[in-house]
DNA sequence: AAAGTGATCATG
DNA sequence: ATGATCACTTTG
């Protein structure tokens, strides 16, 4: 069973460890250890970008488990997000960090990451690897950069990162 | 501590 | 058309 058929919360942990393999046009395979997640968990999660329902932004959070959901935040980051559970409930895991890059703008910078893979699915140009490494313990917090979600949503434990 | 940066979304 | 709001990073 994929990973990513799981609800978010559950898929955020199991994520950490993992590999992204990353291929680039010109045939360049870059590989990064996954260490930090956050769970985004459907319109009922304040914290989640589709908590406001269908726009043509968050659309691609209702696709189905395995697609890529980038977008820019600051002007500046791009963001990286693997979209989990079932088709139709708006559910998606943020990478935070990754071995040589931590912080979520620094992992797409250093992965060669932007747009034009959004709303694409995990395919040749990104892809997960299990090679079945297990993190001797991982660490769960609550998410940072959500104080505009209700206080309830601040509080969840949606943040995982290796220890 | 605070600026920098631009797409997106809700207003008008 | 305009303005507020950001799942952040860097610099001082």
């Amino acid at each position: 069973m994929n990973i990513l058929d799981m609800p978010a919360p559950e898929a955020a942990r199991a994520l950490v460890g993992k590999v992204l393999v990353r291929r680039l046009p010109d045939g360049t395979v870059l590989r990064a250890r996954i260490t930090e997640t956050e769970a985004y968990f459907g319109e009922a999660d304040t914290a989640c970008h589709a908590s406001h329902g269908r726009t043509k932004r968050t659309e691609v959070l209702y696709h189905p488990a395995g697609t890529i959901y980038v977008y820019l935040c600051y002007g500046i980051h791009w963001m990286l997000n693997l979209v989990t559970g079932p088709a139709d409930d708006p559910q998606a895991v943020l990478i935070r960090g990754v071995e040589g890059a931590s912080g979520p703008g620094r992992v797409t910078r250093f992965l060669h990451i932007d747009k034009s893979l959004n709303d694409t699915m995990l395919a040749d140009a990104l892809s997960l690897e299990d090679d079945g490494f297990v993190p001797a313990r991982i660490d769960v917090s609550p998410r940072v950069g959500i104080g505009y979600a209700a206080p309830e949503d601040q509080a969840r434990l949606w943040r995982f990162t290796a220890g």
